[in-house]
RNA sequence: GGGCCAGUAGCUCAGCAGGUUAGAGUACGUCCCUGAUAAGGACGGGGUCGGUGGUUCGAGUCCACCCUGGCCCA
């Protein structure tokens, strides 16, 4: 006995049960366990931030982490699936800071740097156990017991082996970088912390007088906002491809960009001296401004220079460049090689190198350094502007970009080897190997890894306080020696106060203070999450590059781009080989998700409602799983889960109903041939060509063409092989057809299961415990997934079912248009064509589309020519090319055919065409014929095959016709009785003769077809008789339980 | 401003290497079917394939430019 399988179903109710038996027998344990070393398959895991909960971006990544290693635990490797924690990082300093009440830098450290990261360090790991309940819940297999996270000493000690093999390899740096700095703070923003703080605010316009040097009375003009970075100008930029003047005003000449000439003078009369390109003002000095830099002009400043993100929006054409206080500046200073000047300190206020503004703070500096200006004439223009200009978020104060010492990973050295990397890699999506991903390799530029925060892996490098000599520990023993120290932990608070003296002179070396960007620390989670190569030598050796891995789009910047970066410099070699690449989920309306505005179901709720099947198979069936944005729907929830799970479940309920009923035991179907009834083998066909279809799309990590096929393969197996198969089931007794259409469903069932597995883990679980014996292994994940049987695949068996379900449909659409309802049977219906194959669908085949269409015989004749109006057109693939532009000449001739030709040429025949005295011969492969109702005869015609319905009626037919009428209000009271289905009942019935006479005619197949004991006509009829109209026929019937 | 992806029916999307009347699912309407199925089927309405030019006998498909949206970068 089968266990009993109701058709209402409560799926997330379900899949509840099947977690528990996942986690009571350690079913995901075991399928790892299993296997063996030797035969394994490499997965990583991206690291997700703690600080948030799971969203639909999370449950679309995890799913595809899910499928992708129980597909290959299925084909025997062993898929070793470790969770991963990004710990460190900016926003979880935010969170403390803002639960101290700390501000910045300075509060930190007053707070105590190592009470501040052990706050940190206890709240990082707040939210993993609703991480844990929602990828428990999701049926996502992973171990989240021994996860890897990259706080704790042995991932942190790795990190500093990579960091230490990067220095050997001289491919880190020191140099300087342009942030957003906040003076209040005395500390660098991130630009989500800039993005907070845009006002409006009032700044000066200034247009500045710069004198050339060796033109006198020449002044180059220059626009500018921040005066105070006047101060630090070593440069005046202009476009190369731009024009500009030298024009005579007043007695004075001034350089500009010609477009912005009249804006500048306005209606004044200006005299053009001179025009040039901008290029050619390349390398012309100027005076310094102010004398405290001047001996810089010796280092190349001073001088024009050229720039092409000059614009002329705004100002002269001409921009100051202060290589401190600019990102286009600074790339401006390094192009050149201009020195690095800074006169300021780390709270916004000038040194004494800038003398006369020393001690000032740098916005209060503008007016002083305005006045200066203008006391020597060299203003030409002061206005006030209003624009958008970002302030700290925190403290209010405005933004300084400014340069930062940083450290650097020399991206440029190691570009080529990365973009042959990235060659090796298959990507799913493929565009994304030439298009994002490579164009954002080719373009890479080197990478600031150093940070100036508190809550990371600190920059393991010990610096001389006196020669500036550097040494970069490898690991914690190195650290240990040095200090004599035993550490547990290698956080700053830590490490920080160890000092030793310097190999080269006398100084004290001590570590430099900032941490590692967490990106840093994800791109080396290969070694960090085994602790190589301290440990685990041989495993990561064997197991590297990784087979498989899955992030989202955003990741191509992120966690794909450093993982590549690493894996390149370290050992020359793409860190995985397979990535699938997933797109943003969006809510309904295709906007982002988003909380404030409610436009999005609850994840759990949705869970909980569909189940995660259901969840997981809408997601893998959009675009999502080929880097698409998918706008999530609750609808598509519903349409998935009518399609595809609702069904499937159903095939389960009818299987175990009946095979209960006969008490049938299970036999696995071994061999097709051994089938006489087509339909059995025709889907079993179908199944191992679905398994050859998944396997294919899966080698190829294409998750779509995986499981569209089995869902188009769910809707032939319920809609129609059960449907056509349902009789044999029904039928009483035993026999061998009806045997072998159990041990078919069985089969199908049980091998569409493991194939599926997967994908749908839950309802796979719960079918297989069904239908498994006890020879076969616990779990449908602990099985070998099904392989694809050749001999079992039978191409022209599928090709004529394809005729049949044509047919059928050709027939149905004939029935409507004929207005005679299927319950009335006819005597014959025509196929017409002349298509050989077609001819092979008669004998068994046949049956299907008798019973279907309710027709007692069917015809094949070849005399289409009779029927429909055939006509011919070009086959404009094979013709273009032959007649090329007197295609258009010829192909009235060719739509011109009679019948009678085209008869001709489907015997063989060729025909002879003539265009400008010219003769062609044109055969039937060169030609498509089109079939057309003939007037006053109604057929339907698809393809080559054409059908004809014969809609006589006999009096034998109908009363038939009553007698099916008959069966089907009986079966509808049954219903409503809500009999079981083996129950047998009674029958009565009251109705005029000639209705009487027709079921009395066919009383044994009422009685058959309704397990009728009994069917009695009534004189009287009475209580319990229910009035029906039968083809016009009054009737009443009455139903009683026998 | 740059890169990538997308724009086809009310909605979600196919349309492979250019080929004839551009498809499917869904929703809507009519009819049919039903003792596994919150199902199933037939028919019907619904499209200037984002726009403009070009290449070609022929363009949703190839090329150029532009527009819109998304993501990333600046």
């Amino acid at each position: 006995m089968f266990k009993s399988i109701k058709s209402k179903v409560n799926f997330a109710q379900m899949e509840e049960t099947v977690l528990d038996y996942w986690d009571d027998n350690r079913i995901f344990e075991k399928s790892v366990e299993d296997r063996s070393d030797q035969n394994t398959y490499f997965f990583y895991d991206g690291p997700p931030f703690a600080t948030g909960l799971p969203h639909y971006g999370h449950l679309i990544a995890s799913t595809i982490k899910d499928v992708v290693p129980r597909y290959h635990t299925m084909l025997g490797k062993k898929v070793e699936r470790r969770f991963g924690w990004d710990c460190h990082g900016l926003p979880v300093e935010f969170e403390v800071e803002k639960e101290l009440g700390l501000n910045g830098a300075a509060d930190i450290e007053a707070y105590g740097v190592g009470k501040f990261n052990e706050q940190c360090r206890g709240i990082v790991l707040r939210y993993s156990n609703e991480w844990k309940r929602t990828i428990r819940r999701l049926g996502r297999w992973v171990d989240m017991e021994n996860d890897y996270k990259t706080m704790e000493v042995n991932f942190m000690e790795s990190i500093w082996w990579v960091f230490k093999t990067l220095w050997e390899k001289e491919l880190i740096y020191v140099s300087q970088k342009i942030v957003a700095f906040s003076p209040r703070l005395s500390t660098p923003l991130s630009n989500f912390e800039v993005n907070l703080g845009y006002k409006d605010t009032q700044d000066p316009s200034v247009t500045i007088k710069f004198a050339a040097k060796n033109e006198p009375n020449t002044y180059y003009l220059a626009w500018t906002t921040t005066p105070w970075t006047l101060i630090s100008n070593l440069g005046l930029a202009v476009h190369p491809d731009l024009t500009y003047v030298k024009v005579k005003h007043e007695d004075t000449y001034y350089i500009l960009v010609k477009d912005l000439l009249r804006k500048t003078f306005g209606d004044d009369e200006v005299y053009t001296e001179a025009e040039m390109k901008g290029s050619e003002l390349e390398g012309r000095a100027y005076e310094p401004l102010f004398p405290y830099f001047a001996d810089k002009a010796e280092e190349g400043g001073f001088k024009v220079v050229l720039g092409t993100y000059v614009s002329t929006e705004a100002g002269t054409g001409i921009v100051h460049t202060a290589p401190s206080f600019g990102e286009d500046d600074y790339e401006t200073g390094k192009r050149y090689g201009l020195p690095h000047i800074f006169p300021m300190d780390d709270s916004g206020y000038f040194t004494e190198e800038a003398t006369d503004f020393a001690g000032q703070y740098f916005k209060d500096a503008d007016k002083q350094i305005m006045k200066a200006l203008k006391e020597r004439k060299l203003v030409f223009k002061h206005e006030t502007i209003e624009h958008s200009y970002p302030f700290c978020w925190r403290s209010g104060a405005p933004l300084m970009y400014r340069t930062i010492p940083s450290w650097f990973v020399n991206v440029e050295k190691i570009k080529e080897n990365m973009l042959e990397n990235n060659r090796n890699i298959t990507w799913s999506p493929g565009h994304i190997q030439n298009g994002r991903m490579g164009k954002w390799l080719e373009g890479a530029r080197d990478w600031a890894i150093s940070r100036n925060r508190y809550w990371g892996n600190p920059i393991p490098v010990w610096v001389c306080d006196s020669c500036g000599e550097k040494h970069c520990m490898g690991s914690k023993a190195e650290l240990e020696e040095l200090s004599g120290e035993t550490l547990t932990d290698l956080h700053s608070h830590f490490v920080d106060h160890i000092t030793f003296s310097c190999s080269q002179c006398d100084g004290t070396m001590k570590r430099t203070p900032e941490v590692l960007d967490c990106w840093f620390e994800s791109g080396a989670m290969p070694y960090g999450q085994q602790h190589y190569p301290f440990e685990n030598r041989e495993k990561f050796d064997t197991n590297f590059p990784a087979d498989f891995i899955s992030e989202g789009l955003d990741q191509t910047r992120g966690w794909f781009y450093t993982l590549i970066v690493l894996g390149s410099a370290l050992f020359e070699k793409p860190a995985f080989k397979n990535c699938i690449v997933n797109g943003l989920v969006l809510a309904e309306d295709g906007k982002k998700m988003s909380k404030s505005l409610k436009n999005f179901p609850d994840p759990w709720d949705m869970l909980d409602k569909y189940g995660a099947d259901v969840v997981r198979l809408y997601m893998l069936n959009s675009g999502a799983v080929r880097a698409d944005d998918l706008q999530f729907s609750e609808s598509g929830l519903q349409e998935t889960m009518r399609n595809a799970t609702l069904p499937l479940w159903n095939a389960l309920s009818f299987f175990t109903t009946y095979a209960n009923i006969d008490n049938w035991q299970p036999t696995l179907v071994e061999n097709a041939a051994e089938l006489s009834n087509p339909l059995d083998r025709w889907i079993l066909s179908r199944l191992h060509h679905l398994l050859l279809d998944v396997q294919t799309a899966m080698e190829a990590y294409d998750l779509n063409g995986a499981v569209a096929p089995f869902v188009g393969f769910i809707d032939m197996l319920t809609n129609w092989y059960i449907r056509r198969s349902r009789r044999r089931f029904w039928k009483a007794g035993e026999g061998e057809d009806k045997n072998q259409a159990y041990a078919t469903l069985y089969t199908v069932l049980l091998t569409f299961c493991q194939a599926t597995a997967p994908f749908i883990p839950f309802i796979t679980e719960e079918i297989y415990q069904v239908l498994k014996d006890d020879s076969m292994p616990e779990s449908v994940h602990l099985c070998m997934y099904p392989e694809v049987n050749h001999d079992m695949i039978d191409v022209k068996l599928e090709e004529e079912m394809d005729i049949i379900l044509k047919s059928v449909n050709m027939g149905r659409a004939l029935r409507a248009k004929h207005q005679v309802k299927i319950r009335q049977p006819l005597q014959k219906i025509t196929l017409l064509t002349k298509n050989e194959a077609v001819q092979g669908v008669l004998g068994d085949m046949s049956l299907l589309i008798t019973d279907e269409l309710n027709v007692k015989q069917v015809e094949i004749a070849q005399n289409e020519e009779d029927l429909v109006e055939l006509t011919a057109k070009p086959n404009l693939r094979l013709l273009g090319p032959k007649f090329g532009k007197k295609l258009k000449d010829i192909r009235p001739q060719i739509e011109g055919l009679t019948a009678a030709e085209i008869v001709e040429l489907q015997n063989g025949g060729k025909k002879k065409l003539v265009l400008d005295g010219e003769e062609f011969e044109i055969g039937l492969e060169e030609l498509f014929i089109e079939r057309h109702q003939k007037e006053g005869v109604v057929t339907e015609s698809e393809g080559d095959v054409t059908v004809a319905l014969d809609i006589q009626l006999n009096d034998a037919l109908i009363a038939e016709g009553f007698a099916r009428e008959f069966v089907n209000k009986v079966q509808q009271t049954r219903k409503e009785l809500d009999l079981d289905v083996v129950d047998r009942i009674e029958v009565c019935f009251k109705s005029e003769n000639l209705l009487r006479s027709a079921i009395e005619k066919h009383q044994d197949y009422i009685k058959t077809e309704t397990l009728a004991n009994s069917l009695e006509y009534s004189e009287s009829g009475g209580e319990n008789f229910a009035d029906w109209v039968l083809n016009e026929q009054d009737c009443s019937i009455k139903v009683s339980k026998a």
